[in-house]
DNA sequence: CCCACCCATATTGCGTACAAATTGGGTCAT
DNA sequence: ATGACCCAATTTGTACGCAATATGGGTGGG
């Protein structure tokens, strides 16, 4: 630390006081906590996350640079509020991007990579079949699921070995819609997704790289319109809060 | 200004310290000045431009996020150097998203878009027919071509009106790479990208989007060949300097 | 009653100071 | 001569303060 802290406070600095800020802050938006349009205030979440303004921020303009925030001259960062076709746009450019990414995977992934993506898809599978656990708060159900639907995403991006693809997925996938997509399927559309997930896998790991595109890009695309169901039958969901 | 400056010495600081800073970093990146691998000093750029490192550092951030330079922990920022298989993904990845561009314009471009679209593929080609006036210097027409090529680009992916996939593109299209293209280019390849631009145009106004799409596509990879023959003819392209 | 204008306030944008971390070179022991 | 180690210099990461700018409410005139 330079001065502010009693030193041993925190468990890791390891990744510095900018990344940190960038973490919350992301999950705070990912999770609905900050909600589309509310304005996030330097000074606030610096006091909120006992920080400086500094890597703030810094991260508040990397969430811009990944599309989360928009930033108004003189006026800062808000979460960003979408319209419907910008739901349907973003998805669309979200299945195109991964349909790529496993097309690359066919081609390039290796062995391990393809055991990896079997891996999280049948965690997925595992977790769609306790899905009615009552043990566990429904929240954290959805959480541990979108951890792991994330994971098999990734896998494949990885698997990809294209750099900037995977860059650009990190801000292409509009993580706020995911976690909420997933937390209004019902149980039948997780068991479809699971499906999926198995079938663009099988092909990546034959190598049927055209295949394993139109799945995924079927993937995607099957859960955008589940989403945008959701969205325009409860709210507007292109509100602006304030 | 804050302090530094004598007040009135400058044009217009409309657009701030940061986006200025931006800009010029990323000139100097574009067209070479600043080297594949060259280390980006924060202070050292700041008394370039005369600023201070704040501004300078949001900059290279910025840049970072599109992809023009990589930051290593606690060493700060460096000139992205490209190896072969990152320059063809690259571009592949870039066909991919305006060929999508492209599709997305022919449904969407107003008549005025179209119009736009085809007087900067008729600047084009007139550049392209006066590229042995020796009146003006090599850079200088390089310059201007590559301003007028970017322009066409750019209003195709504008009427294609998908915010996201502007801002990517923006990311994308690594432009040292295309003026290094466009530089190395011989009036015949200039002259089948003119003819590229036209069809490409065409097609889109008349609603045809697969065409446009592939037309683009096609446009792009052939860039994309000519382009590695040339890096990879002359240098190593994937060197680090330093 | 409504509109234009003005001022207090909240918030950003930038400059600057200082601490921590990495690097490269020099030194000492083997 | 070679390897490990340590130290100093460079450069980043963070905090903090001040000036500039947008905002919203209140006031006066039409």
């Amino acid at each position: 630390m330079t001065s502010g802290e009693p030193a041993g406070s925190e468990h890791r600095v390891s990744e510095g006081h900018a990344a940190l800020a960038y973490d919350r802050i992301r999950q705070a938006v990912v999770e609905g906590a900050y909600g589309p349009g509310d304005r996030l205030v330097e000074q606030r979440i610096s006091e909120e996350f006992s920080l400086s303004r500094t890597p703030v921020r810094e991260a508040l303009r990397r969430l811009e640079s990944e599309g989360l925030v928009v930033f108004r001259r003189n006026r800062g960062a808000a979460v960003r509020s979408m319209s419907a076709e910008d739901v349907r746009d973003l998805y669309e450019l979200r299945a195109r991007l991964e349909s790529y990414a496993a097309e690359l995977a066919s081609v390039r992934g290796s062995i391990g990579s393809c055991d990896a993506m079997d891996e999280a898809a049948e965690q997925f599978e595992r977790q769609v079949d306790r899905s009615d656990d009552v043990g566990i708060a429904r929240d954290d159900r959805v959480r541990a699921l979108s951890d792991t639907n994330n994971r098999f995403h990734q896998t494949i991006v990885a698997a990809a070995g294209h750099e900037r693809l995977t860059q650009m997925l990190a801000g292409a996938v509009d993580v706020p819609l995911v976690f909420r997509a997933l937390r209004g399927f019902e149980r039948s559309e997780l068991q479809r997704s699971a499906e999926f997930h198995r079938m663009t896998a099988h092909a990546i790991r034959r190598g049927e790289g055209a295949r394993a595109g139109r799945l995924m890009s079927e993937h995607i695309l099957l859960g955008r319109d589940r989403l945008m169901e959701d969205l325009y039958r409860s709210d507007g969901a292109g509100r602006e809060r304030e």
